[in-house]
DNA sequence: ATATACTTTAATGTATACAACAATGTATTT
DNA sequence: AAATACATTGTTGTATACATTAAAGTATAT
């Protein structure tokens, strides 16, 4: 983080610490705090601030102080609603604009995880190819106004995923294969099935988010 | 506009203004300008310029300066593609939550001005008119972040109105038989026809947003 | 005439002092 | 003891001075 001004980097690190539940749903935050914390100045904190508040990860009371967004159960609903909407129609009607040569190297990747015996052990590089993956299929859309709304919402996404804790390894397993259909079914170039077998991968996903916080209770901070 | 701060005025100002064209496309606006025309100083002018950065409305270059941004055929593709995923899809599955009395007077408002002789005269009531049957149709879903994004949809496609100018009577009364037949289908309760009338609502309107924008080449700023 | 280095300018980026105000604590009155 | 008025405090809101920098203009050397 070098050139770039201030305020980008103000508003790059407080996302992040958001997305990470550094800075938990709820969690009292005030200017002064992050100007300490960030050894930043007010005005790039507030510039941030201000956009964060945009994008729905912060709540700015004036003259009482700023709350990070709480999450709720109605949240994971919500999140997983647009993710359902959005996914199986883009990779039905824009499958045919994924490139191979990435999807090649997607499968390589899942089967390469799947194969290897402590894969489970590292959960933060099967999410973040768990994300980047569900993420291109997005991008094949290039609808500028579909695919922003979409990176606002796996901010939220993640949240959740730092607050409930890990999925079951089985779910991991489940996750890998049911990526591989995905792929399997683009190689195919059988664009509904792709659809179908994505429909039913976000079904999955969302029902054992659901498990993750019922059965976790007490250790996060999600509202019902 | 009396009791709320200084950057929250700016904000709805300067965004109206986009919103209405006042600042067209492509407009180079700086921070100075705004501060002059709003006489409002420059904290909250620019409070109120990254949050519209953030919603996509303007670009700021650093030490270059500010452009609202510009519109492209491209763009109206790209909204109307979000339109026509969402409210289908929301009237379908939510079509029960929508408020009954409120259908009835969108009915009544719609036939009266159907009835009227020199209804096309008066566009602005026409075109807040359409916007909140839509807005209502959109809220019954209930999520925050699809109502959130189309609202910033909305506020995109209000540029375009100003920008091309106004439609024409035919499509004018179109629109209102084909708002009457989406309401009939509702009180009916027949969901799937709702629906289905309501894509065919959209297409056409699309259409009909083509046509103006080819058909008055010259007058308007937007980009192929 | 061209290229280069320098200067100027105009714009946003940053820091900070002060204002406003909501909440809380405290003293006074009854 | 309770209620009310007042003072204090902590927080964001606002104004403004100054720093930085990208771009354009200008002068100079070749």
């Amino acid at each position: 983080m070098k050139k770039i001004n201030l305020k980008t980097q103000a508003y790059i690190t407080i996302k992040q610490k958001i997305a990470t539940c550094e800075y938990a749903p709820g969690t009292f935050l005030s200017e002064e705090l992050l100007v300490e914390e960030l050894k930043i100045s007010r005005t790039p904190i507030r510039d941030a601030l201000g956009r964060l508040e945009q994008e729905g990860l912060l709540e700015i009371r004036p003259k009482k102080g700023i709350t990070v967004t709480p999450l709720s159960i109605k949240d994971v609903t919500m999140i997983f609603e647009i993710r359902k909407l959005y996914e199986p129609y883009i990779i039905k009607n824009y499958g045919s604009a994924l490139d191979e040569g990435v999807l090649h190297k997607f499968c390589e990747d899942f089967s390469l995880t799947n194969k290897s015996s402590e894969w489970f052990k590292d959960n933060r590089t099967f999410y973040s190819l768990d994300t980047s993956f569900h993420q291109m299929i997005v991008n094949a859309c290039q609808n500028i106004y579909l695919c922003q709304n979409y990176e606002l919402i796996q901010t939220h996404n993640e949240r959740f995923r730092f607050m409930t804790g890990n999925l079951s390894p089985q779910r991991l397993k489940d996750t890998l294969l049911e990526h591989l259909s995905i792929i399997n079914a683009c190689l195919k170039k059988d664009w509904e099935d792709a659809s179908q077998t994505l429909s039913y991968h976000l079904e999955q996903s969302k029902q054992a988010a659901f498990r993750l916080i019922f059965d976790s209770p007490g250790n996060n901070h999600i509202t019902l």
